[in-house]
DNA sequence: GCGGAATAAGTTAACGTTAACTTATTAACA
DNA sequence: TGTTAATAAGTTAACGTTAACTTATTCCGC
């Protein structure tokens, strides 16, 4: 179970007859050495195959200029953008980025977080749904000095700072937007309507409707009840598909439907086609993020453009402010706002 | 830049008047301590904030039960899959998944690596493609006894497994498909023809074509040119929209393309439509990975399947038995068969 | 009552590195 | 010639934890 012994760097200043600190002094190109003695040092080190001890020399400089990110649904495209836009930040300042997975529970969340801890990252950028355990072992590890930022959580905490697009005026402009094309019976495919406390892009959508007067019918949104951990979890193409077959075998079908992201839009837009109905001729359609993907679904897709990068961006930099601060600095919280793309899922050309 | 100093053991045990070995047996609930004890210093490591050093930990145990995965391009879902795949195995052994990644450069490769190898991860799977310095660094750390795992990485050295998806084949495979439509004009998109060394699925293409004594004619192969780093690249569904634009303004386009992955496919088949052409009427199109999307384009997309949880399971298997043997094993490979997937982009239905 | 095992600690030293400091010598400049 | 700075090391001890071992007491079974 146990690595073989490594060789060290006493080891090699042992065969050499000089001080560990004049091995390090070669290796880290660092203070005074002679050519010949540095000549030595680094033919031994080739030789005896030696390496760094990394954990050695992290418990020393109490530095790892590591930074850990929380990833949630990393199948959806919004991720891999959101992480290299932090990675892409972190970089240009020195610091190398590890990427958990927590995707399905907050045991998840908590095995994230306490593997991250363990190997004394800088700082950690949060980017995965709220749950009440999670949120519990976040605030311990805040209070404890850890750096942390949340992207698109709902966690307020005295100390991190948040980062989100804004889910709920998105959400309520693509209702917006539908209504204004004269649709009155509107889906929501993705969620439950339980889950309406913790979905902002749920409950844009009902908000809009309760503007103007219009009914919410509870069969008009379909999705994934809460997991049994609590986690409302992710939502798919899959999820989309199924939901507006769903939707479709109604009495009285929905004429549009709002799809919490373009994932599960695009999954709906493949019921719709399979149905033999017409985008957006039969039923309108919209989604949320826009993936690169949505300018390529036939027909491309109206979408709300969730500002990616920049919360990547912005975050980034939140956590670096905190990393590189002695005192914690007070709470910033950055709300973003989307933006309403109008392609022909919802508008025919011309 | 230093983190303020953390609440240790030690502080906990001065405190209370008893040793530090006694606050780890409560703290990690290992050996006896009196009910009394153990209440005392619960109570004291809540009061204090006191949070275990992980790196001290992993120093004096030598282990850290984390693995990394160094992944290329994850905006592709194939990524995606691999990680969960490679996370749920080594979930279920105990192990934790810290990600990397590196999409353009040897220098990002070298970094993910040496970051990994800093925090003594107790072995790692690249899943990148090769790149010579890259690959120089990867057998530096093999010899120093890191257990490493490839997966679709053209890297051959004893001490290292390899998983991957048979892409020769694969490609060959698609382009037999085309081939057997009666297809003879049939391009390629996605990279460029110098890469065919490095790309089994460009060889595939071109193994077919030669095989049927079909002329490769250079025009219809399209793609980026290397990088300046060396590195091919990873493709993309702009690549694809570009390179089937690039195809249609030839004299004589193809009537079937096979492109490097889905994403690319993806981006070919919206320039085909909006070039106002038929799928497959006009233009036949193979894509390869099977991503989930592929069955919701229009129409679904033949693609070529790759087995992407089985390859993930396999890796992390491999990594493990290295990681649990005293001995280096001997070197095992995987070559996983691709699976040919006839949608509707090639072959109209009925 | 005796012996062995369990309970409940404490002690020792190690894990591999480096920040901070000390010592000695040499070179440059006024 | 004297002073200061640079060069080239070596020494000390710390970082925070735990594996391995020791010591003392109590409990249980024969």
């Amino acid at each position: 179970m146990a690595k073989k012994r490594q060789v060290t760097l006493t080891d090699i200043a042992a065969t050499l007859g000089v001080a560990p600190m004049t091995v390090s002094r070669v290796v880290n190109r660092n203070g005074y050495v002679s050519d010949e003695t540095r000549e030595k040092v680094l033919q031994a080190v080739k030789t005896m195959n030696y390496r760094p001890n990394g954990v050695a020399r992290n418990l020393k400089r109490q530095r790892t200029e590591t930074v850990g990110l929380v990833l949630g649904d990393i199948s959806n495209p919004y991720s891999a953008e959101l992480a290299n836009a932090v990675r892409e930040r972190l970089w240009s300042s020195g610091y190398n980025l590890f990427i958990c997975i927590s995707e399905h529970s907050a045991t998840e969340d908590i095995t994230a977080f306490e593997s991250l801890v363990d190997h004394n990252v800088d700082g950690i950028i949060v980017a995965t749904r709220s749950n009440e355990e999670g949120d519990e072992h976040l605030r311990d590890i805040v209070d404890s000095n850890m750096p942390v930022v949340v992207i698109g959580r709902d966690f307020q905490y005295e100390g991190v700072d948040h980062v989100a697009a804004d889910n709920l005026t998105g959400g309520y402009e693509a209702t917006q937007h539908l209504i204004d094309l004269g649709h009155r019976r509107i889906g929501f495919i993705g969620a439950d309507i339980k889950n309406r406390g913790s979905l902002k892009r749920l409950q844009g959508y009902l908000n809009a409707l309760k503007t103007h007067d219009i009914e919410v019918d509870e069969r008009l949104v379909t999705g994934r009840k809460e997991a049994i951990s609590g986690v409302p979890g992710y939502s798919t193409e899959k999820m989309g598909y199924e939901g507006m077959k769903r939707l479709l075998s109604l009495p009285n079908p929905p004429t549009a439907v709002f799809a919490r992201n373009d994932f599960t839009a695009i999954g709906a837009m493949t019921a719709i086609k399979e149905a033999g109905l017409g985008i957006p001729g039969d039923i309108a359609i919209v989604g949320f993020d826009d993936i690169p993907m949505a300018t390529h679904t036939s027909p491309p897709l109206t979408t709300v453009r969730q500002p990616m990068r920049l919360q990547g961006q912005l975050a980034a930099e939140m956590l670096l402010r905190r990393i590189g601060d002695e005192e914690t600095p007070e709470r910033k919280e950055r709300i973003l706002n989307c933006e309403l793309i109008i392609r022909e899922s919802t508008v025919l050309p011309g």
